[in-house]
RNA sequence: GCCCCGAUGGUGAAAUUGGUAAACACAGCAGACUUAAAAUCUGCCGACCGCAAGGUCUUGCCGGUUCGAUUCCGGCUCGGGGCACCA
């Protein structure tokens, strides 16, 4: 054994042991539990960057540990290889998307092999490459032909210079990222997928998903939004339009009917265009309505505008004619484009009234009473007992909402509803490096699916995109083709898809990746599936995570596989966040600075009052942690950390220095202190083993001192089981191991006796680290005399008789202040430990001239002596 | 704007069910070893008062429940994530 820790040969050695042995290669063995563990792959954009370090440390700590439980363990790995940042690429290097992002992966497949991963790399799956992504293509077939896929229109944001489609992320203030034009909603022809359909069951399943955060599953259930209301219909007035119609609009609030004193829709909706007609000024104000992004971010936070229209409609229960208002504040794809608003019960309705004048009638008695004020307050939104509404008046909201349905129905002008706020997805995009939407356009035969015997439809990859539209639209030899039905000319798709298809199934694929008889060989699937742990980032918790689940089922009623749902149990990871520096430009802008470039001044207590730039020497500023980002130049490269300090350091301080759950400070110093942790483990183990290895331990004739010692190592299994096994709190279970360590460095070594407690000692380390730090631990299982591999030792387990106690401290309060201490056999009675505390010297202190009201002993923690 | 989450020493954080706030580290300070440096080891380390024993205060802010609140409840402030074409 080398007497210094070298990480480099260490982690070489470990790696090609695990290559060569395939230690990590699975396949379905019946009879043996399995466990399939997945983190979301990754997105090949040039270089690992330290979110996807913590995130597959996570997994292959949890993939360890499962291993060593004596599972059959699938970790697999692959490629999120559609997307636009390839685009971009292409644009500015004028090079192929392509070429671009396999050279990526290339390079990302070496830098994620030298963190010693334990992933199945044979079933590495890439969504860019034909083999995978003809399945979707098959699978959209078959849903179209289902008519789970339709094809409708919808909005998007139009670059009317660069005449092309912008993500919402190309959209900044309004404007296009490359162009500067403003941009415009347009509407296009697109396929969406029918999730709506599905919203009910994506809802009510959520309850059985123990596994998951409660957090991410109130997001998921807000998202999809399930809402009972009334659709209520206004009836258009005849004479000023001259046709007849009903207005229809979705109300969660139908007992504030009565107080609905306009209706607004959306600068989209036909009530709007139809007013407009002849109506310069109006007509002004739907086409500024649709400058401006699509984001309902955007859409959300402007300022809220509508203007009049010489439109009236009538009220469903009182006649009352109501003027009909265009306003930007309502969303042509919520409900029916259009709102009836109760300025009085509606914050927003009533900022809108108040704004354009328009009346608001009191109908609901709040806690704020009667009247609405001038000022909105939340009160007046709450439910009560319905006043000014005739034959209404003195009903709550559930009286009011049934007699109201009736008094609707009895016109047939409304009818209660359920109602989704989720929508359908729309999956066209006009972009070149996505999945192909196999469809054909025949003048006669319309929209045909493309059989099944010709895809995959293949995307040339030797295209490089200019971003003035899609390529595709401009490449005859890619959309020229025949009808399959009918065999005239006719023209092929030339939309991709959503680059959320592709990692909708991956999950899945990985089952049986290189299948050729369909998506997934339905035993494989079925064996490993569902996912018992997903691991990723916060950022997906809504929509990834709801597609996901939605395919899921789709492939469950397609009878690919069988299960409901896709993960069992889900990890939402924080973020990597890092220090940020920068100096103010001239022009106001920003200069940022890399960490690694900035050196750090601190005052007597080591608190950090200044930071200079390293080069110039001259001050910047300190900006505050943020999460790892180009545009703030704070990101630390994970290679130059693997290559200064090896994997295992990297992967210790990553785990250590936050829960998973939370966001995660990068510190150089940190990594500094994982490092020398392990060369304390290292010199120990060094020192143990340069004398040979002991005799086995006799745990019958331990000294009180020695017992001690073996109390610390069998505590720290327990806890670290707990911690690393129920809660996945990488960070208490690292503690814990130091806490042992510092216990067996101060241990005599005398001793046959002392000896064999350290080998146990060392091999509980070693074992307990194994899935945080598997190289080195991989080392010291051998270098302690072990024949098998730490991989597949058993995970350690706790001797009780270890950890018995005879004698505990407690502590005694007084009026809930601390005040002393009492040791106190394990076996003493309430009574003994009371009459303990009452005797204390420092409870009597604070006890004098009181009288003791109540004494609360705690078994095992605490006494607390109530006197006043 | 809407939905979700978070806030604890100089720093990252810890605290089974409401029961000793600050475990384990990092940084810092003092010392040992060394010709020196690195490495390593030992001690101190929330704030304030005190020679000390000890005391008072302290978990973003304000209030409540409780013998006892970082933990539960109500109201704020600030920060983060998501908002359907970033992945």
């Amino acid at each position: 054994m080398h007497e210094q820790y070298q990480p480099r040969e260490i982690e070489a050695a470990a790696q090609s042991h695990w290559d060569a042995q395939k230690s990590f290669v699975v396949s379905e063995q019946p009879g043996k539990e399995t466990f399939y563990c997945l983190s979301m792959f990754p997105y090949p954009s040039g270089k690992l960057h330290m979110g996807h370090v913590r995130n597959y440390t996570i997994g292959d700590v949890i993939s360890r540990y499962q291993r060593m439980l004596g599972k059959n363990v699938l970790q697999p790995m692959g490629w999120d290889a559609f997307g636009m940042p390839a685009e971009n690429a292409a644009m500015k290097n004028n090079v192929a998307p392509a070429k671009w992002t396999y050279e990526n992966i290339a390079y990302m497949k070496t830098q994620l092999k030298s963190l010693g991963l334990a992933i199945d790399w044979t079933r590495e799956v890439t969504t860019c490459k034909p083999d995978y992504y003809r399945w979707e293509q098959w699978l959209f077939t078959r849903l179209f032909e289902k008519g789970v896929i339709y094809r409708k229109n919808g909005t998007v944001n139009w670059d009317p210079v660069d005449q092309t489609v912008l993500a919402n992320e190309q959209v900044i203030d309004g404007r296009g990222w490359r162009s500067g034009a403003v941009i415009e909603k347009r509407e296009i022809p697109m396929y969406y997928f029918k999730i709506t359909a599905y919203a009910e069951e994506l809802l009510s399943s959520l309850d059985d998903l123990d596994g998951w955060p409660e957090q991410v599953k109130t997001m998921q259930r807000n998202w999809i939004g399930k809402s009972r209301g009334m659709e209520v219909s206004f009836p258009y007035d005849v004479a000023s339009i001259g046709s007849a119609g009903k207005l229809n609009v979705f109300t969660t609030r139908p007992d504030t009917l009565m107080g609905a004193t306009y209706v607004a829709v959306a600068a989209e909706h036909p009530l709007a265009t139809l007013a407009a007609q002849g109506n310069p000024e109006l007509q002004a104000f739907i086409d500024e309505c649709k400058s401006g992004s699509v984001a309902e971010a955007d859409v959300a936070t402007q300022e809220k505008r509508g203007m009049p229209t010489p439109l009236f409609v009538e009220h469903p229960l009182t006649g009352d004619k109501l003027p009909v208002w265009v306003a930007n504040y309502v969303l042509m794809h919520y409900g029916d484009g259009a709102v009836m608003a109760v300025p009085a019960h509606d914050e927003r309705d009533f900022e809108f009234a108040s704004k354009y004048q328009l009346p608001i009638k009191a109908v609901v008695r709040t806690s704020a009473g009667d009247e609405v004020g001038s000022e909105w307050q939340a009160a007046y939104g709450e439910h009560g007992t319905l006043i000014n509404s005739g034959e209404f008046d003195g009903l709550d909201f559930v009286g009011a909402f049934d007699a109201i349905e009736v008094a609707l129905l009895k016109k047939h002008l409304g009818k209660s509803r359920t109602q989704f706020r989720l929508r359908d997805w729309g999956i066209s995009r006009q972009r070149y490096w996505g999945c192909p939407i196999p469809i054909v356009h025949c003048e006669s035969c319309g929209d045909v699916p493309v059989p099944e015997d010709q895809l995959p439809v293949v995307l040339p990859e030797d295209v490089v995109p200019d971003g003035a539209g899609s390529p595709l639209a401009r490449m005859p030899e890619f959309y020229e083709c025949s009808c399959p039905q009918c065999g005239a000319p006719a023209k092929r798709e030339t939309d991709t898809m959503d680059t959320f298809v592709e990692s909708s199934w991956y999950f899945a694929r990985y089952a049986s990746p290189h299948y050729t008889g369909g998506m997934v060989d339905p035993a494989a699937a079925n064996h490993w599936l569902p996912v018992d742990q997903y691991i990723g980032g916060i950022e997906h918790a809504i929509l990834h995570l709801l597609y996901a689940r939605f395919f899921h089922k789709l492939m469950r009623d397609e009878g690919l596989l069988s299960s409901d749902e896709p993960f069992k149990n889900l990890l939402t990871q924080g973020m990597v966040v890092a220090e940020t520096y920068y100096r103010v430009l001239e022009n106001g802008g920003k200069d940022w600075f890399n960490p690694a470039d900035v050196e750090i001044e601190r005052d007597a207590k080591g608190k950090v009052i200044a930071a200079k730039l390293a080069s110039d020497g001259l001050p910047v500023e300190i900006g505050g942690t943020e999460k790892m980002s180009k545009s703030k130049n704070n990101g630390v490269d994970p290679q130059a950390m693997i290559d200064a300090y090896g994997a295992d350091t990297c992967r210790l301080f990553m785990m250590f220095a936050s829960p998973p759950d939370m966001s995660c400070e990068w510190s150089d110093a940190g990594i500094e202190g994982a490092n020398r942790f392990l060369r304390r483990v290292w010199r120990l183990a060094h020192g143990h083993v340069g004398k040979g290895l002991p005799a086995a331990l006799d745990t019958a004739s331990l000294s009180d001192v020695q017992k001690d010692v073996r109390r610390a190592i069998h505590q720290a299994i327990r806890q670290a089981t707990q911690d690393i096994g129920q809660h996945h709190k990488f960070n208490t279970a690292i503690a814990q191991v130091m806490t042992l360590m510092n216990v067996l460095e101060k241990a005599a070594q005398d001793s046959a006796q002392d000896r064999a407690l350290l080998q146990e000692g060392l091999e509980t380390v070693a074992l307990l680290l194994a899935p945080i730090t598997p190289h080195i631990s991989h080392e010291l299982w051998q270098e302690l005399g072990h024949e098998d591999v730490i991989i597949d030792a058993a995970w350690p387990a706790v001797d009780d008789s270890a950890l018995v106690q005879d004698n505990l401290t407690l502590v005694v309060q007084v009026n809930g202040k601390l005040r002393g201490q009492i040791d106190m056999p394990a076996s003493a009675s309430r009574e003994e430990i009371e009459a303990a505390a009452r005797v204390n010297e420092n409870v009597l202190r604070f006890t004098e001239g009181l009288s003791i009201r109540k004494v609360i002993v705690v078994p095992g923690k605490l006494v607390n002596i109530v006197a006043n």
